[in-house]
DNA sequence: GGGATAAGTCAATATGACTGACGTAATGAC
DNA sequence: GTCATTACGTCAGTCATATTGACTTATCCC
């Protein structure tokens, strides 16, 4: 087993985990628990809204990110939800079948099904982004001035390098809604 | 892209909610995509660890918990976590037959079982807190002065209200690590 | 003694994920 | 026109994590 303890309490060389988090190389505890707290709620918000609907957490996911992005083919879906095809079937032909997505042919290429959020999807994506905007912005009203944008700044930082490209694509601040199918 | 990333919405002076909001009050799309993309990887590093032992997210959270507060109690884990008693069952179970946690008898209430880490368990939580906080070191890095302390202040008012007073005592900053069994 | 509390357990179920294999249709290169 | 590749869907089986509900045991405290 590679000896993790020695590595990270060995006095000799100081990791960049040593440098910002404090003179022993101490884990970012608060951090660490912070995020786990924050998004356990966070997520709450939208799943007891989504119980009345009997859909779960994957239902919003798929639902979300065809709200903001109407037209997008599966497989890109797949790449920004990373999971893959089979369990996001299920998901989607419940979607589907109660009618708060649909699916098009791409006009260009007719193996693509290009997907819609209908008025109904794009309704229920709507309310619960509010519940969740509602205690971003509740946050934020608490922090100070600048915490917005250092929020944004910690969280994109987080996401792994090779992904903040595709990140910043879809999670661009004051990017428009998308339109209906 | 951290031009995408750093640029701060509003030219007009609103109040930091309308400033989340928008000007038209439209949802805070990019905090809320942001979260969900810095948690999913934020979460990967340890689940890939984890996997070695046959252990999933669920021991983790354990784990992590019963390490940083030595002689916790179950009915106090299952608060922190907000999963039933049963859901915990396996998992502590898998941890205790394994020799990752131990259970005593209450020294004051003999009904209680506290949970400690053995050795074993400690060096486990420590190896994957590292792992964590490499992510979360390399982060602030790429950010300005005060971006890890927004960060905490933003998460920490992502929680829900009445959870407050239990978070700040579990997550505050520079609480001491705990000891074993 | 008796009610409340701490913890554990049995059973059934739901959700969200996985791997692997296979099928179908359309595209695009040769 | 054939053929590999791509996009999508689906069948089958499994696993991890969670749920509700019911019940037991031991202990505490009044």
């Amino acid at each position: 087993m590679t000896d993790v303890m020695t590595e990270a309490s060995g006095a000799t060389q100081r990791s960049s985990a040593a440098r910002a988090l404090g003179p022993d190389g101490a884990p970012a505890y608060d951090l660490i628990e912070l995020l786990f707290f924050a998004y356990r709620d966070f997520v709450r918000d939208a799943d007891e809204a989504l119980a009345a609907y009997g859909f779960g957490r994957a239902h919003h996911r798929v639902l979300h990110f065809v709200d903001r992005n109407p037209g997008l083919r599966v497989t890109e879906l797949l790449d920004i939800l990373k999971i893959t095809k089979q369990s996001l079937g299920r998901v989607l032909r419940e979607l589907i079948d109660q009618g708060f997505i649909i699916q098009r042919e791409g006009a260009s290429d007719r193996r693509q099904r290009l997907l819609f959020v209908t008025e109904r999807g794009d309704a229920l994506a709507l309310k619960l982004a509010h519940l969740q905007t509602e205690r971003i912005s509740r946050a934020l009203e608490g922090c100070g001035d600048d915490v917005g944008a250092a929020a944004r700044r910690f969280l994109f930082a987080m996401v792994d390098p090779e992904e903040r490209d595709a990140v910043a694509r879809l999670a661009m601040p004051g990017r428009p809604r998308g339109g209906r199918a």
